[in-house]
DNA sequence: ACGTGTGAACCGATTCACAGCA
DNA sequence: TGCTGTGAATCGGTTCACACGT
C-alpha cells in the first residue's frame, strides 16, 4: 500500500505505461517470459531510458542483469493502472458513434465492460446493442449510482455535451472519455479526457504540410 | 511567406490551435466580433499567457489595448493549420467505427471532406455510406494518387494496420489519425496521431482513483 | 558482462513580468 | 488604462551516465 516516494509522475508516463501494457499482452501471446527495456521498446517509439524511468516512479519490479517477466511486469501495470479488476463503464448518447463503441471489441482485452448505455430517444430505449442495454437518460440518476460506475464515455451532441456531463458528474463519475467537440468545464477533482477527431485532423494536415516544407 | 523567426514550435501549441479555433468558430455564431485573450480562454484550461505565446509564434495578429477580431483570427489560425481551403482525406476499413466516422458531420465544419473509403470486403465494395463511396483496398494504389489526398483515418483491424498504413504511405499518404491498437512502424516523415480508445480509459482510471486517494 | 534503477544534467514548454501600442 | 507581444525566469519532463545487482 504504502507509496514509495512522493514524486509527480507525468501524465505521459501514464499513457506510455497503457501502451507498454498492450505490447506486453502481445508479447505474451507470442510466448515471450522474459523481456528486456530495449526489447519491448524496439518498436514502441519510446527510447529504453524512458521505459525504466517510467518504471521507477514506482518502485523496482526488473532483474539487473536479466529483464522483466512479462507476466510479472502485465500484472504490475494492471495494479498500477487500477485495471486488475473488472471496470464498469457506461456510455452516454447511443448515436452513430455511441453505438460502434458498444460493440467495440478492443475493452475487454483490458478489464473494461460496458455495463450500460443511455439516450433520450425514445426509440432507442430499451433496444440492446453489443449486449449492452439502453435506457433513458433521465434514469440515470437512479441507475448510475447502483452500478458503481466510475467512469462514462460521452457521446453526445455538443450541444447537449456540457449538461449531460453535470449530470454524470452529480451521479458520482470521476472521469469521462469526452468524444463531444466541446471543452467540458467540471470541477477539478472530475478527469476529462477529449478525443476530438477534427482536431486530430488539423494537427495532422499542419504537421503534413510542415514536412512536405521542410 | 517568409517566416517571422525559425522558432521551434511545440506540438502542443499546434494541438490548441486547433482548439482556439473551435471555440472562435462558436464564438463567431455568438455575433462576437471582438475578443480577448482573457475571454477566449476563459471556458478552455488555457491561460491567456499560453494563449498569447502560442499565436506569438507566427507574428503578430492582435491589436494591443484592444483584442482580437475574431474573423480575422479564424482566418490566420485556418492558415497556419492549412485548412484554409478543402482537405480531402481518405477512410480505410468500412467497419463499425469506420461507418460511423463516415457519418461525422464534424469534419465539414473545418473543410475537411472524406472522398474516398477503402475496405476488401467484397460485399461492402460499390456500396455508399454518408455520401462517400466503398472502393476495394487493392485499388488504393491506383485511386489514391489521382485523389490528391494527403491524409488518411486508418479504422481497419489490429493485425492489418501495419501492412495497409505502408500501402497508404506509397500511395503517397502523409499523415495517418490511427484507430488501431497497435504502434505504427513508418518512415519518419509520416505523421501519424493514434486514438486508442483503452489506451485512453487506462489512463482515466488511474487518475480517476487517484483523485479519490488524494 | 549485461541490464536495471536513478540522481544529475539538460532541454523544452509554460509562466511571469513588463515594454509598447491603441 | 487595457491588452498584446515577447524576452527572461521557472518549472517539469526527458536524456544521460553510472552505480549496483545478477
Amino acid at each position: 500500500m504504502g507509496r514509495k516516494k512522493i514524486r509527480k509522475i507525468p501524465q505521459e508516463t501514464i499513457r506510455r505505461m497503457a501502451l507498454y501494457l498492450r505490447s506486453l499482452k502481445k508479447l505474451k501471446e507470442q510466448k515471450f517470459q522474459i523481456i528486456s527495456s530495449n526489447k519491448i521498446t524496439a518498436y514502441l517509439n519510446v527510447s529504453p531510458d524512458q521505459f525504466r524511468k517510467d518504471l521507477s516512479y514506482f518502485g523496482p519490479v526488473g532483474k539487473p542483469g536479466v529483464g522483466y517477466r512479462v507476466n510479472n511486469l502485465i500484472h504490475h501495470l494492471e495494479k498500477i493502472l487500477g485495471i486488475d479488476r473488472e471496470c464498469r463503464i457506461i456510455l452516454v448518447g447511443v448515436g452513430k458513434l455511441g453505438s460502434a463503441l458498444l460493440g467495440y471489441p478492443g475493452f475487454l482485452n483490458f478489464n473494461f465492460t460496458i455495463v450500460a448505455a443511455f439516450d433520450s430517444d425514445k426509440e432507442k430505449i430499451g433496444k440492446i446493442i453489443g449486449h449492452v442495454k439502453i435506457y433513458d437518460v433521465s434514469e440515470m440518476a437512479k441507475i448510475v449510482p447502483r452500478l458503481g460506475v466510475q467512469l462514462a464515455i460521452l457521446t453526445v451532441p455538443a450541444e447537449n455535451a456540457q449538461q449531460v456531463a453535470e449530470k454524470l458528474v452529480s451521479c458520482g463519475i470521476r472521469g469521462i472519455l469526452n468524444f463531444a467537440p466541446v471543452n467540458l468545464n467540471l470541477s477539478q477533482t472530475i478527469r476529462v479526457l477529449n478525443v476530438d477527431m477534427a482536431t486530430e485532423l488539423m494537427t495532422l494536415t499542419y504537421f503534413a504540410k510542415k514536412i512536405l516544407a521542410g
